[in-house]
DNA sequence: TATTTCTTTGCAATCGGTTACAGAATCAAA
DNA sequence: TTTGATTCTGTAACCGATTGCAAAGAAATA
């Protein structure tokens, strides 16, 4: 029971009668090569069990046909949606990709960033995890002109293309919307304003109060991060406030899901006290009652889409690291947590 | 503006007047190398920015010091502790890891596998797929002496180390739990079967029932996959049944959730009419109007013992691929799911 | 038959790091 | 001063696939 050995080249070069070089062509299905040739040593390599060593051939290349992602988090739909996007066109093209998580800590992404770039991907696409500022573990790519691209989490001040959504537009909608159920009063829980997505969709929160002509109060913005108690924070915040809100967007859909849960535990009603916008449409949104209206994003495509500019970078060598912004639809979707009127 | 070139131990060895020989060594802290040397080499390397060809290191010496891991999903509270033990124990010991997500299906898992292969890891950990029966597609990683162990879902047909709950305890607990609170009539909405997770936990549930002279009665027991819209299906399949069910014991708490939200929308009261168990301690179990009874094991802690076990059999090689079972603890928390009594 | 062209294959260097073995240099002991 | 041990560094082969160039053989043309 010793261990299989590996078969190579050589093994099949020798066992055929041929050189190494011939093998190598005829594997690739170079069409220099005989075809009775490359039939015989194809039969032979799979009878064999022959795999390629990507070492030799990485080493050789100087390519790798790895692309890496970087994600802040792997636990939403979102996430697991946008990897499914992404590993369908990459192995379409040729490419495995390589998953690192950054766990939302700058440590941990500059960690992944240099493994990333250690191991040599050919691209890399991230998205940034929460308290990213200084973005330099990403300069090593831009220096190297390996195609670098972020979505929805992401940075202008880096030359890189980003798929994102209009946070801005996002906000806009979700706050209007609480505005047309009639709401004055609005609560924005959000996170760290030094990442675009949240900024963005502050400004579209401030941009409806002023379409409807109400003014902007800095008390109602409530910025924390996401971590499983901050839901039971946001609340207590509300229940100190003298005069109490009547709507709640919070940016994040497990947190708004905790926010219901305590706002019921406190003799609060949803929708009817307040009504309540959440974000992301995560399946938690479906699940909790009454169901959170939320801004729907897809996904998905911007898996995809991100993974197709990338892809292309490679192939043409064109637009890498050129700094452009592709902005996917998204959508309200209303359920009962806000709805109150007819 | 032309791409920065690497630096190679060529260069740097010009560059000191010193073989290409000693600078490996001495950026290895080979302790041969004088220790003056060590720190000329490294300071040099340091401000060239020096990185090591991983690919010619692996070419030469086999080893890639990287373990696969297979998981059968992402989006889950318990798979992202897992895989933070994993890496924690990981990292520490010099291993990088590449995650591999199959998302359910045997197809993507076989993909996944020979991926690993070829990548030629130096072990692999792995959570099986729903559907996966046939365990051929781990077969090359045994052949070649490569470690393979699984965690959770797991199969006895292979030689591997698995690392465990006792799922046939963890059932019993939960179905007599709910018997505790008089249940009488306990639907067990559950999956897969050839899954040992699932059967393990049906064989605890039948065992509850002997313990406390119920009888064991087919009809009660659900099979289905936990896709979105399962939960309808299983208070729908409830809803027809004759005479009612007072409890429910389903094997995953994104299901268990939305059947609270089905069976509420029914008219259904929980725990009142209906006592529910969930299983995994997942997020959502404490998100839903009534919390989940559950049942919680230790994901971090499993990532951590695998990953353990891992590194000691690339360590030691020995136990390579012996059959050997390590469970660890799991417990029952009782929320308002099921509480029925004071 | 001689010459040219095309097809097919082989030679050998290359990618960058590792390591067994040899050899040089230093120092201590005889 | 010679011998032996010790410390440090170098030489060169190796890992396996790739590819520019040379070359052999076959076929076509003169």
């Amino acid at each position: 029971m010793t261990p299989q050995k590996d078969i190579t080249i050589y093994d099949l070069a020798k066992e055929l009668d041929l050189s190494p070089a011939t093998i190598s062509r005829a594997l690739k299905n170079n069409p220099i090569i005989n075809a009775a040739t490359r039939k015989k040593v194809m039969d032979l390599a799979a009878k064999k069990g022959y795999r390629s060593n990507a070492f030799a051939s990485n080493l050789r290349t100087q390519k790798t046909n790895t692309i890496g992602v970087i994600v802040h988090e792997l636990n939403s739909y979102f996430m697991t949606a946008v990897l499914a996007g992404i590993e369908e066109v990459a192995t379409e093209a040729g490419y495995d990709i390589l998953i690192a998580h950054s766990n939302e800590t700058v440590a941990k992404e500059r960690t992944n960033a240099h493994n990333l770039f250690n191991k040599r991907v050919d691209g890399v696409i991230a998205s940034l995890a929460y308290d990213t500022e200084d973005l330099a573990h990403f300069e090593p790519f831009i220096k190297k002109h390996i195609p670098l691209l972020f979505f929805d989490r992401t940075d202008n001040n880096i030359a890189a293309t980003q798929v994102v959504i209009d946070n801005e537009e996002a906000g806009y909608i979700a706050t209007k919307h609480l505005l047309d159920q009639g709401c004055k009063r609005i609560v924005h829980a959000t996170a760290n304003l030094k990442r675009n997505v949240y900024a963005d969709r502050l400004t579209g929160y401030k941009k409806a109060l002023k379409k409807y002509k109400l003014p902007y109060n800095e008390a109602l913005v409530l910025v924390n991060d996401f971590k499983e108690d901050t839901g039971k924070l946001i609340v207590e915040s509300i229940l100190t406030m003298k005069e109490k809100p009547d709507g709640l967007f919070v940016t994040n859909d497990f947190c708004s899901a905790v926010c219901i849960a305590e706002l019921k535990k406190a003799g609060i009603k949803v929708p009817k006290d307040i009504a309540v916008v959440g974000f992301n449409n995560d399946v938690v949104s479906r699940m909790v009652e009454p169901n959170i209206t939320t801004i729907n994003y897809p996904g998905k495509l911007m898996g995809r889409m991100i993974a197709e500019r990338l892809v292309l970078q490679l192939k043409t060598k064109k637009n890498i690291n050129k700094q452009e912004q592709i902005i996917v639809p998204s959508e309200l979707i209303v359920r009962d947590s806000s709805k109150r009127k007819k």
